[in-house]
RNA sequence: GCGGGCGUGGCGGAAUUGGUAGACGCGCUGGAUUUAGGUUCCAGUGGGGUGACUCGUGGGGGUUCAAGUCCCUCCGCCCGUACCA
């Protein structure tokens, strides 16, 4: 795990490469020439580029490096083969850590933030990457909050906006509110207070108007990874089914002296209850209420076991999967409901620590014999189980969720689970009692945060007048920078001056909203700000954004596959429904990455080592390199600073040059997967850097002018090459369009082999180049032959190498272009074409085929390209080995694939 | 809990549509050059067997002339789960 420390000395090692003085070399003119300055230019197609945003956490890591490696590569792809190419940067700047820097600090959030990315420019542009820098910009930049504010009240002005109540993490000893990962145990991080829910006024973006289009459009996104539509997918969560209202049989006495107003008071009578599965209704034997229903809070009113029993559920927390994991528990209410379709027969109801009430109604008609948790629920309660869908074929344990016919079910017996469930709903329509309804699991985006560093809500709370926008002329409505983070508490709350101001309507005395937006909501349309980042009119520009959009290639992390995706999508279509933009999806392509992990290490206490804290001995141990004691080398594991097992990608380019990293990131694993970090496959990457130099960097070279035409046929060794080389220009470009980059440098290192391999086996004489054959007893060519081989094959060589520079330089840009410019350009690599393959050169006149028996391999032949079907069989069935496995039986039948396959059943 | 993904030599992985499993790299072994080597070059390298062969893509089962690839099932790990970004 020991570095070597810049300087690095490569001529120690007879490196002529310094990557060092390269990569900077290279950065500095494509700054110059502002190489990747994106302008409109309507007689070009246009290509967009987009990696997702980074937070300014104040160093980058490995798994930036990776991602906008990634995105790179594609960018300087499609730049080379000749789109306009826009490939932008900037900072999803607001967020909790600044106002944690604060708190724990005293430095402001801004001051924190803008260090912060000062310090990470800096580091990003050592990699490389070909951005149009001049877009970038922060979304804590008032210019971007600014336009943001404009969206929300058009979004305000839709009905895409509107305020309701919710509950949230509320810390009682820190008057916070906290995010869920800051509820640790139920616990708040800090405080250690046990977190308490508490219901707030909050803002919510109506994502759910646009669930229908949401879902039906994933089938358009084509260029999207099936697993993340998938997840997308279920997690809108489309489901038919039926609503059920089942009557109390004696009305709850509402404990408040108040009138409730009358459609409150139709539900104490009744519990409106939704069900995927009215086939089962004959199956039900009890109803479960979420903890926060309203008929829960009311019976708790009159019942302290009942509201010790909802505290004790609010405890687990607001995520679901603390609340479904959490064992179930029930509270028996002793009230009961009658069965719609079974006369006399009640069920009791329940509150459920699972029934969630986000989703549904907030209360469940629960059937244990079709139903794993019912099943579970019953079983701990001794519920009665009855089965009402019979069984296919082979009896399995309750509970059975699979189809079958109806039984124990008056009415519905004998229909299947899908006419039953129609049936059902038909009838219950008919009495009144229930219909079909269509259901999402998509809930509303809640917007609203009460905190200080994020973009402030514009608008204006009075008495008189209720919500009022802030006037578009008085935006922006900027964040106060003398904020107070010593108390608890929403800073902009707290803050003495700022949030009193004038109602703009009524004149009176009014309060500013002081909740921010959820961070989301500024990655949200980032994207489309990127294409006309300097606009202070308006916060897209209608002509920049018709020209670039959509993405066509967005790349990030799985970790945002739902939730920042879904609201880009549906942010984009607020925007066009607001008539900002002109489409509805915002990312045509988008790729996946898998994160970057690295071994742990634990000393003997137990403390978490940095990997260059430890060494790894000889005999396989590791020890502690300053204290010399035994270190424990734990699993591979997600980078991340809590354990330590992070490098820092500073250090690696100081000592092998972005290159090398750039390589290691994109050589090994492939793109959408995991990415170890290895120290020897670093080295592995960086001898390779060195090898490509090596390629140009010789005396002896004796290379032909450029542009150098072959005369007539190339002689056969050269024709030989010169086909690996269109290979290779083919395979390499596929690979690199469908994201297999690790398959694309291996093919360019098979080149770069081949190559050297060539290069070792020629002398040079002179000015011409003689072939030297390995066999000695061969008959050597005569000098004519001799002369036209090697001078074909000098020009080869050129077009070999110039290839690899090429093929090469999307993934490794500063010595690609060292390259080219050492075999003598006078143009810059990055504005070279990319390399199209010769169809003719693609395709052998012999090919390989693999001879089976049964399946097994036996042999291959060679054979001419579209060989006749009854040749092949009977050269196939002449080998030696096929006629020792046949043991003088007679094939059955023979199986041929032309150009790929004899198998032969015996 | 639910949703999604992944699993191939000692290691990372390749195999575009069901058609020669292990490309390319790391590591390792042997050799050459070297005062030296985290340099470079050459050769070898899935397991077993002298060999013909045989076993092999997380486990078990199935479809097929043929399965890493398709189907069923089980196991392990990772991601998301709505206030981390």
């Amino acid at each position: 795990m020991v570095f070597i420390e810049p300087p690095f000395p490569f001529e120690l090692y007879g490196m002529n490469y310094n990557h060092g003085a390269t990569e900077k070399k290279w950065q500095n003119l494509w700054n110059e020439k502002k190489s990747f300055e994106a302008k409109e230019d309507p007689s070009k197609k246009k290509y967009y580029v987009l990696s997702m945003f980074p937070y300014p956490s104040g160093r980058i890591h490995m798994g930036h490096v990776r991602n906008y490696t990634l995105g790179d590569v594609v960018a300087r792809l499609r730049r080379a083969q000749g789109f306009n190419v826009l490939h932008p940067m900037g900072w999803d700047a607001f967020g909790l850590p600044a106002e944690n820097a604060a708190r724990e600090r005293g430095i402001s959030p801004k001051d924190w933030t803008y260090d912060n990315i000062a310090n990470m420019r800096g580091e990003l542009k050592r990699i490389g990457l070909s951005i149009d820098w001049s877009r970038e910009f922060a979304t804590c930049d008032v210019t971007y909050y600014k336009q943001q504010q404009k969206l929300f009240l058009d979004f305000y002005k839709k009905g895409l906006a509107y305020r309701r109540k919710s509950f949230v993490n509320w810390d009682p000893i820190d008057e916070t509110v906290l995010a869920n990962e800051q509820v640790i145990d139920g616990r708040g991080w800090r405080s250690g207070a046990l977190v308490e829910k508490r219901e707030l006024n909050q803002w919510f973006f109506k994502i759910t108007a646009y669930a229908e289009d949401l879902l039906q459009s994933l089938s358009t996104l084509d260029r999207w990874p099936e697993k993340v539509r998938l997840m997308q997918e279920n997690w809108i969560g489309k489901s038919e089914g039926a609503k059920v209202f089942f009557k109390l049989t004696a009305p709850i006495a509402r404990a408040g002296a108040s009138p409730a107003p009358a459609a409150d008071a139709e539900r104490m009578v009744t519990i409106e209850v939704f069900t995927t599965r009215p086939d089962t209704l004959f199956g039900a034997s009890f109803i479960a209420l979420s903890p926060g229903h309203p008929i829960t809070a009311e019976l708790a009113k009159n019942n302290t076991k009942l509201a010790d029993f909802v505290t004790e559920c609010n405890r687990i927390g607001t995520t679901a999967a603390a609340i479904e994991t959490a064992e179930k528990m029930g509270f028996d209410t002793g009230l009961t409901v009658a069965h719609p379709f079974i006369a006399g027969k009640t069920l009791p109801v329940y509150i459920a620590n699972f029934v969630l009430m986000d989703y549904g109604t907030g209360a469940i008609f629960g059937c244990p014999a079709h139903d794993q948790r019912d099943f579970d629920f019953a079983t701990k309660y001794k519920l009665s189980v009855i089965e009402v869908i019979a069984q296919k074929g082979e009896k399995q344990p309750l509970p059975y969720t699979g189809d079958g016919v109806l039984q124990n079910s008056g009415f519905l017996n004998g229909l299947d689970v899908a006419t039953a469930k129609k049936t059902a709903i038909e009838k219950l329509k008919s009495m009144g009692i229930g219909e079909g309804v269509t259901q999402f699991r998509l809930r509303d985006w809640g917007v609203s945060r009460q905190r200080y560093w994020g973009c402030p809500i514009p608008v204006i709370h009075c008495k008189a007048c209720g919500v009022v926008p802030v006037p578009e002329i008085q935006l922006p409505v900027v964040l106060p920078e003398d904020a107070d983070f010593k108390k608890g508490g929403n800073p902009l709350d707290n803050h003495p001056t700022w949030k009193h101001v004038k109602c703009p309507s009524c004149k009176a005395d009014a309060q500013r909203e002081t909740d921010t937006c959820d961070t989301f909501v500024d990655s949200s349309w980032y994207y489309a700000r990127f294409c006309s980042p300097k606009n202070d009119a308006a916060p897209i520009t209608k002509s920049a954004t018709d020209y670039w959009l959509p993405v066509d290639q967005y790349v990030g992390g799985v970790e945002h596959a739902i939730l920042h995706l879904l609201y880009s999508r549906f942010f984009t279509r607020a925007m066009n429904e607001t008539g900002h933009v002109g489409l509805k999806e915002p990312f045509a392509g988008l790729f996946t990455q898998g994160m970057v992990c690295h071994e742990s290490y634990k000393d003997e206490d137990g403390k978490w080592l940095y990997p260059e804290e430890m060494e790894k001995r000889p005999d396989g141990t590791a020890v502690n390199v300053k204290t010399g004691r035994p270190v424990t080398v734990g699993r591979v594991e997600v980078m991340s600073k809590s354990k330590r097992n992070v490098v820092d990608p500073g250090r690696i380019i100081d000592a092998y040059g972005a290159d090398t990293a750039r390589l290691f990131m994109l050589s090994d694993s492939p793109p959408e997967r995991d990415l170890e970090w290895t120290e020897s496959g670093i080295d592995g990457a960086w001898r390779y850097i060195n090898r490509l130099w090596r390629l140009v960097d010789d005396e002896n070279l004796d290379l032909p002018p450029i542009n150098e035409k072959i005369e007539g046929a190339p002689a056969e060794g050269a024709l030989k090459l010169k086909k690996h080389i269109h290979k290779t220009i083919a395979r390499v470009t596929d690979c690199l369009s469908r994201f297999a980059f690790n398959a694309a440098v291996a093919s360019v290192r098979e080149l770069t082999n081949l190559l050297q391999e060539y290069e070792s086996h020629v002398y040079k004489v002179g000015t011409a180049a003689v072939l030297v054959s390995n066999n000695k007893d061969a008959a050597q060519p005569d000098a004519g032959m001799m002369l036209k081989e090697t001078k074909d094959q000098r020009i080869i060589y050129r077009e070999g190498v110039e290839t690899v520079a090429k093929l090469i330089s999307p993934m490794l840009p500063h010595i690609a272009s060292e390259m080219w410019e050492k075999l003598g350009h006078k143009t810059m690599l990055v504005d070279e074409a990319w390399p199209t393959p010769e169809a003719a050169l693609l395709v052998d006149n012999v090919v390989t085929i693999a001879v089976q028996v049964n399946g097994k391999l036996r042999a291959t032949i060679e054979l001419p390209r579209d060989c006749a079907k009854d040749k092949a069989e009977a050269i196939a069935l002449a080998q030696d080995s096929v006629v020792r496995a046949l043991n003088g039986s007679q094939p059955k039948k023979v199986i041929i694939v032309p150009n790929k396959i004899v198998n032969v059943v015996a």
